[in-house]
RNA sequence: GGAGAAGUACUCAAGUGGCUGAAGAGGCGCCCCUGCUAAGGGUGUAGGUCGCGUAAGCGGCGCGAGGGUUCAAAUCCCUCCUUCUCCGCCA
């Protein structure tokens, strides 16, 4: 959400630089007319309650006194009916203003490249190199399939498509990764661990940005106005939610584990196979909040714990700068780190690192005070993934895939696979 | 699921319609006392948010949340949320 008073004073500014996402701004233009009005009014009701005010006391003088008080009474009765007419008018444009602020992205960081669509994505850098098959590399489904690592189809007969059914060592990889990757964020990384609910409120998916706009993609409880997490970004990010935190235990960090669920409602037909896009999977989400000053050497740094896992597992990957039309609707600076895929011979997304900037904290409610005195300021919310878990587990069975159908474990996971070298 | 109780400021806590933005205590700040520490005495301290204003400041809101009654609500009424206790059920 964006600053009001910001937004009145910088509107033509903020408007031009929102187009560069290339989202409807229609909307925007009522707020001038919206934002006036809501200060008419608050100013007439508030100058007719201080008079409420006054004369209440004189008129409980009066009673003390024992003096008749009826001419007040009923004109303050008049007062009271004016003011409940103009306060409920208040609250309809107080309402409409926040559903249309509510709606506003982002506002790009100055250092985001302009662009009209992910071909404009800037490439940041790229780490390791892609393996050199004798072979031609199989799509990691049929890797894990071959290998009795994963099931796909009974997973579309107990739930449907877009689930799955990790077996054995393939089961066992999921969890080695899940605990690899927690352990170095918490004890190399300096994070501190959580587990979340995996359902959150309807504040809580505001807070965060995923409501109002985006209430297709995720699911919904019957009968509850619960939703399943789409990401542990939502339930971390909110545990501080409505708080003012003191300036000395900033940045907060924290590293949480969650199963992850999402609609993929406007993805129908993309990434059908494999692990790439499901309904449900499994991912380390690294959250920080920071001071505002620092929140740009904390996204590089974020990035670079995100980074630090694909290279302990010896994955390529490059890291993308995304352009202004693929920032999404909450990030002000974003960052995705796409890991090699052998048999589709590209980069896919594996981790979005993002600044939100004040944005979801001013949703959220997010404060911090730098002094004991001080006036409590919004924090800068961040976050990345750190790994998605699922396809981290796709990438390890693309490219380390061997010509006899095995599969390599990387080195850095055997520990955590019981001493497992290869499976076969 | 059934039956009860409670939610007031940083913390504990008083408060059944106007003199309560809120007693009291703790905490915290300052001062005194004490060689230092502990203990003691004095005194001060109320957040947050919104509007107007260059500012000082003025005003509105605010006692779990939202509605309502009233000239006036922490106080009365309704709905909801959370916590606690007992019973039942249960991983």
């Amino acid at each position: 959400m964006l600053d009001m008073k910001y937004l009145r004073q910088n509107f033509t500014e903020v408007k031009e630089k929102l187009k560069h996402r290339g989202e409807d701004l229609s909307d925007l233009d009522a707020f001038g007319d919206l934002d006036s009005r809501r200060r008419e009014l608050i100013q007439e009701t508030e100058e007719l309650k201080a008079r409420r005010n006054e004369v209440s006391k004189e008129i409980s003088q009066l009673k003390k006194a024992k003096e008749d008080a009826d001419d007040k009474i009923k004109e303050m009765r008049e007062v009271g009916d004016r003011i409940k007419t103009l306060d409920s008018e208040l609250k309809e444009v107080e309402e409409k203003l926040e559903t249309m602020l509510l709606s506003i992205p982002n506002i790009p960081h100055d250092s985001v490249p302009v662009g009209g669509d992910e071909d404009d994505n800037v490439v940041a850098r790229t780490w390791g190199e892609a393996p050199k098959f004798a072979f031609e590399p199989k799509p990691h489904w049929d890797v894990a399939t071959d290998l009795g690592l994963l099931d796909f189809e009974r997973a579309s007969k107990v739930t449907g498509s877009r689930f799955v059914f990790y077996k054995g060592l393939g089961a066992r990889l999921e969890r080695a990764l899940l605990n690899f990757m927690m352990d170095l964020h918490a004890d190399e990384h300096g994070y501190e661990e959580m587990l979340t609910p995996q359902m959150v409120n309807r504040d809580a998916m505001t807070g965060t940005g995923q409501l109002p706009k985006f209430e297709e993609d995720a699911f919904k409880i019957e009968g509850w106005e619960y939703f399943l997490v789409p990401t542990a970004e939502v339930p971390v990010t909110n545990y501080h939610r409505e708080e003012i935190l003191t300036g000395d235990d900033l940045p907060k960090k924290f590293a949480a584990f969650s199963t992850n669920f999402r609609s993929e409602a406007g993805s129908a037909g993309r990434d059908t196979r494999g692990l790439i896009r499901q309904h449900q999977f499994n991912k380390v989400e690294l959250v920080q909040l920071a001071k505002p000053e620092e929140s740009y050497d904390v996204l590089e740094e974020l990035t670079g714990h995100a980074e630090k896992v694909l290279q302990l597992l010896e994955l390529p990957y490059r890291v993308m700068s995304m352009c202004t039309a693929d920032l999404g609707f909450t990030a002000a600076k974003k960052y995705d780190i796409e890991v090699w895929i052998p048999s589709q011979d590209t980069y896919r997304e594996i981790s979005s690192c993002s600044n939100f900037e004040d944005f979801q904290a001013r949703r959220a409610g997010i404060r911090f005070r730098r002094e004991e005195k001080g006036k409590p300021e919004f924090v800068h919310t961040l976050n990345g993934s750190g790994l998605a878990i699922g396809r981290t587990v796709a990438a390890i069975l693309e490219n380390y895939q061997q010509e006899d159908g095995s599969l390599v474990v990387p080195e850095v996971l055997r520990p955590y696979m019981g001493g497992k070298e290869v499976i076969k």
